[in-house]
DNA sequence: TGACAATATCCGCCAAGGCGGATATTGTCA
DNA sequence: TGACAATATCCGCCTTGGCGGATATTGTCA
């Protein structure tokens, strides 16, 4: 029970429900996730790291960017809340404005433009 | 996606996720409860009144003991979450030895021998 | 190698919330 | 009403973890 109590702590945060949320569109680098969220570099990276540590999502290194995506191959109850995550948090207006800062910046400066 | 952190930190503690499986058995008195995780009191009343806080459960008095239940009518996320935590927190083995010192309470005591 | 860009980590500060003993509240019953 | 039992709340203490600016790390490329 104290892996499952490690695992809903993740949740118990706005601004990582907000990660989570995003990542649900696939993978993203810390960069995109900063455009998205509007939030300084170290608020972000140091969130980051929280879902990293608690299971949540996977890292992977790609030149100078590091892109982050769900982790696939965790604990069964992170699969299951990931989707009830894909339903409950996608009706939320702060996930569909983060969504357009998103997009908006994928076409104004692509992902290297960082 | 307030509302949901909210949600979510609740389940944020394994003290309250014990609470929220013991509760899945059906409504319960508080001395119950205290009987079952072992707790100080005032530690165990805490929770409840941060899962009622939070939405999670509802108290009714009965004379002098309080019964607290699962609240039914709340955010459909938290009804999904209830069949979640049903499914992932019973294999636990802090559950089943709880669930076991409830049964000896309710059997040596008695409810209203608190 | 040196400069730079992307990211991680460190730092000091502060609020939320955990703990359990002490006290207050509330309901019951003689 | 007074005593008692069940529960809630208060209190002081302490840990976790939030924040964002400053600094360290790491990879790239000329």
């Amino acid at each position: 029970m104290q892996k499952e109590a490690k695992i809903f702590k993740a949740l118990a945060d706005e601004t990582r429900l907000r990660i989570l949320a995003l990542l649900l569109e696939g993978e993203l680098c810390v960069c995109e996730l900063i455009a998205a969220l509007e939030l300084p570099q170290s608020t972000t990276s140091r969130h980051l790291a929280y879902l990293r540590n608690s299971g949540w999502v996977q890292d992977s290194r790609r030149g100078v960017w590091m892109y982050y995506r769900l982790n696939e191959s965790e604990h069964a109850l992170i699969q299951e809340l990931n989707s009830l995550l894909a339903k409950h948090l996608a009706k939320s207006s702060a996930h569909t404005t983060a969504l357009e800062k998103l997009r908006h910046f994928q076409k104004e400066q692509g992902p290297q433009a960082c």
